[in-house]
DNA sequence: CATGAATGAGGTTTCATTCAT
DNA sequence: TATGAATGAAACCTCATTCAT
């Protein structure tokens, strides 16, 4: 399915480190200066190898921002994976409030390439651009499936689930993106106890009106 | 405040006239391609002059990027102008139902330029990164004005008001950030509709719990 | 039907003459270097401009070598042109001497380019091969129709035209791709002389056997 | 003599026979591509050797280049070594028709090498273009030898022998640079015959004329 | 005021060659 | 012997900026 990258080396356990190495030290850069500015040298140098080496593993600048974008669709899959998905033991409630714990620690550990994708997204192949775009549908499935899981219990009582789910991802999305704001005013586990709390109320049956 | 930015001409009116029709050009080709993607003749050919014509009102490239993102600071701040004032003939909720109208229709319009600062913020000098944090930093306070009158009148209950007027901000840019999303499900009038509607479910004081 | 090849100006007066300076001055180098060793600084050093006044011109290093092929193309038709069409006035065996006289100079006149098509068919696109296998098509085709006419008159007694065709134009050739070696010992003029009688004895009709 | 090629390796007849088996591969990948665009790791591949293992047999890509050029040079000794010897038994007329099969059919098994010199005979270091030369002076010599005795026998009269032999040469290198155009009408033993036929038009001594 | 041809620094990419294993 | 990962010089190409007209 992904598109194969050209590299000279038979040996895929290498290959594999090699990138995975090199997606690593990519993914900061990328990061800190964007794609365009940052240049195949620097790189290099940020994985300690020569440029020729570099592209004895990969065939183009292109094929490391795919790099980057593969293994955070691999990591983001590993987020939703850590959802709660026994719901006899545990209420729709807490499960959202599980949900957007790992949503948002997924979220700080992931900060860089998150941005990435925010950033860099109109750059990307239509290959990659559809993985990027699979990693927030199937996030957003995860999440509506909580949410109808709450409404079938009748713990909430939502309008529009999927916008509700879209909601909920933009404002952990948020926690990446704009860390820069948030961060300021804000630790993890605090803002994710209000930000828990907030979509709560907003869902939530026992509501007056 | 503002760097002044080079010109040959000594006509004021003309080179502001020039300039702002620069800006408009330039937004839209740095939302479609992005700013390093831009060259400067495919901003010049969208204006309708020469490479030279353009030199002679800008100082440099970085320089349009400074004049889209101050152009977008003036829409911005009409649209917060436009927030609603005299709370004596309207209710804080209805205050707050206006201004997310007014918010989304504005990201509606600016969405170009919005874009454009969600992915170009870090190549943008200090001074334009400011420009962009006061934009926001002036739209927060807007809203954190109208959530606490909220608050006072026993409209509304916030445990967190920054925390509430950021989550609406950050849904607002959403509008403009994944319109590529949105706009497959939704129309804006629905969506503001519905938007106002959930914010509303979270903060009202009218709530069981 | 020629492939459009890139450039920024709109003067196509201009863009005709640097190209035209452009293709003369890289076939020199092609044909001394080869295509591959040529470097386009070479070329733009030859031409007195700088690389990037080069590439205003031309899209890339292969539309250079296509300029080359062109205008050999345009030239060697010129020689088509020149053989002579009048057969009331001079006999098939005399037209062929002329022909073949036209033939020899135009090879002396476009050495450079005739050794380059020679040796660098096999790194042209596809586009400017077509273009180089019509040159030898359209030369072998005039050939022939001398030859034709002088089987008519009786003047010639050819088992296989097209194979006499081949060899007047194979051996045509071999003065501007082996003239290292013939212009040791031949002179123009002489050689013209010699290789035409050589023909004519093999394609003469009045042979014994 | 010839410059000595670099080894690390003291059995001489493994060096030799990996050296006629990487000059073999070469030639092909060579003349498929030229010399400048085929790479090292190709012709490693094609020999079924890494890269290092190329190096240690042989010194640089030049080498290999040289390589291919003098197991040209024993081949083509070879195929003048099959022209008729004993002219007791059979006339000039007969040998020379034997010599330009053999000539022919030579070309035909050596196609990529002379090919191959004929493209790349500019890339060449001065020891290989003598050796290259060498091979074209001896063939000419070879056939020069044979025209002259039809001469002395009075089967043939030729006002320039150099040059017939000049041309035979030429016409017979043609059936290997330029197959791509002849095979598409001539089979090679028809080609010989009607070739043989039309040289001998033109130097035998029977003619009006 | 307006132009666009000219430039060269700097980007991405290739590949002959070496050397530790 | 055999390997192939590592290298860096040098190739092609882009584009922000200038300046003569």
């Amino acid at each position: 399915m992904k598109k194969a990258i050209r590299t000279y080396s038979n040996d895929q356990q290498l290959v594999a480190n090699r990138r995975e190495h090199i997606a690593r030290c990519a993914a900061r850069l990328f990061m800190k200066r964007g794609y365009k500015q940052t240049t195949v040298r620097e790189i290099a140098d940020a994985c300690g190898m020569g440029t020729g080496t570099l592209y004895y593993y990969v065939g183009s600048k292109e094929d490391i921002l795919h790099l980057v974008i593969d293994s955070a669709s691999v990591a983001a899959n590993e987020v939703l994976n850590s959802f709660p998905r026994d719901f006899h033991t545990i209420s729709a409630t807490e499960a959202l409030r599980q949900a957007i714990a790992s949503l948002y620690k997924g979220m700080d550990d992931l900060q860089d390439v998150c941005m990435l994708i925010y950033r860099e997204t109109e750059h990307l192949s239509p290959a990659a651009q559809q993985t990027a775009f699979d990693i927030e549908i199937n996030a957003l499935a995860a999440i509506e499936q909580l949410l109808n899981r709450g409404c079938e219990t009748g713990e909430f009582r939502i309008d529009d689930v999927k916008l509700a789910a879209h909601n909920i991802m933009v404002l952990a999305e948020a926690w990446a993106v704009k860390r820069w704001f948030l961060r300021r005013h804000h630790k993890l586990e605090e803002h994710i106890e209000k930000q828990a709390e907030f979509m709560l109320r907003a869902i939530s049956a026992n509501t007056k009106a």
